[in-house]
DNA sequence: GCCGGAACTTGTCAATGCCTAGATGCCGGG
DNA sequence: CCCGGCATCTAGGCATTGACAAGTTCCGGC
């Protein structure tokens, strides 16, 4: 569909085609060097032919925070405890970098647009269902406190990460494996009371 | 000088008059708003004249990312522990948004510019002194997880704040608060270790 | 077989970043 | 005092981009 039959006047899949394209470009030189005439070129198709698909630079944003939402929430959902849902809220951004920039960067999609928002709400349910199985100990304040303290710490990491400010910290260590032992480090200095 | 004198060819101090603009744009409207043109057209000069101060869109960035390092080792400077250092950290997120932005969207500035490596040393500095004065206890490898840890914790809550991600977490409650009371539930669960 | 709409193209306009050449006025040496 | 150098700012132009409008091609249902 993609490769081979170029002769046709309709691409195949041209939004998939696109999005790819923009990962690649986000991921690389990050989201400022986006434009919709370059993806259109690389594409084979004319300049006015994405906006079809995604109205807008912005829609095009938004669609990549949507998906990567609905990518988050699954990578969540696989793990089993809190702290390997950090671990795999680390993976998800060192794998899909283009996609987490994007997310939490609310100039840069629109946070009112439908599908973005139930994607988001299925990752936030699996972010609050981690949580969850927390100790029982401490009043609901503090409950929510340390849901916070968790988000934080992997975010956190997470973005640090990406921005390469962990690079000499790290130093070549496998960033998934580093933040486990972080992470026990912080919520479960003497016992297994973090698990 | 910004405000009486427009008659003169000679604006006083544009540099700063665009910085500020600029600083106002991005805290409002997010990074890829900015303008050349349009903090011009505010500090009512002519189109080319920010490229005379900062030759570039990025060299303006890169100025506003070494201002933001500078302000913010300052900021750090002044905490006297690791938590109250945190705190330091979420409170210049909250005050500075512009700058705080910029300096950790490596697409934006020259990462390898002088002025802002001698203003991020420093700010590096600062916090690496505040990880020092730790618990003695464990190897020097727990020792680094940990200051990343920290590092980890503070930046993930600051950027998840900036984003809008805790504005229902928190309630209204006052976020430096918020992360004071967090930072101790994390790194001093039970007994004054932390400190 | 035809026709309605989706997918894509072509053309255009305003805005932007950046470059070059020129105008202005300040400041220090003679 | 004045005059020449120089930083500062202006004016104009060019290529690129995002967005919009109108036309073209093709697919699928009736």
């Amino acid at each position: 569909m993609t490769s081979e039959r170029e002769r046709t006047y309709h691409h195949g899949d041209l939004r998939r085609a696109i999005l790819t394209a923009a990962l690649d470009v986000i991921a690389t030189e990050g989201p400022a060097a986006l434009s919709l005439r370059d993806l259109a070129r690389r594409a084979g198709v004319s300049h006015a032919a994405p906006a079809h698909h995604f109205k807008d630079r912005t829609g095009l944003l938004t669609a990549v925070a949507a998906e990567g939402y609905a990518l988050f929430a699954d990578a969540l959902a696989g793990a089993p405890d809190l702290r390997e849902r950090g671990v795999a809220y680390v993976r998800f951004a060192a794998t899909h970098p283009a996609h987490f920039q994007v997310m939490f960067q609310p100039d840069l999609h629109r946070a009112d647009d439908p599908d973005l928002l139930v994607a988001r709400a299925r990752a936030t349910e699996a972010l609050r269902s981690g949580v969850a199985d927390l100790p029982p100990a401490g009043r609901g304040e503090d409950d929510r406190l340390t849901g916070v303290a968790a988000w934080s710490l992997a975010h956190g990491f997470a973005t640090l990460l990406l921005t390469g400010n962990l690079a000499d910290a790290l130093a070549g260590r496998d960033p998934e494996e580093a933040f486990r032992s972080l992470a026990a480090l912080t919520f479960a200095p003497e016992d297994g009371r973090g698990r």
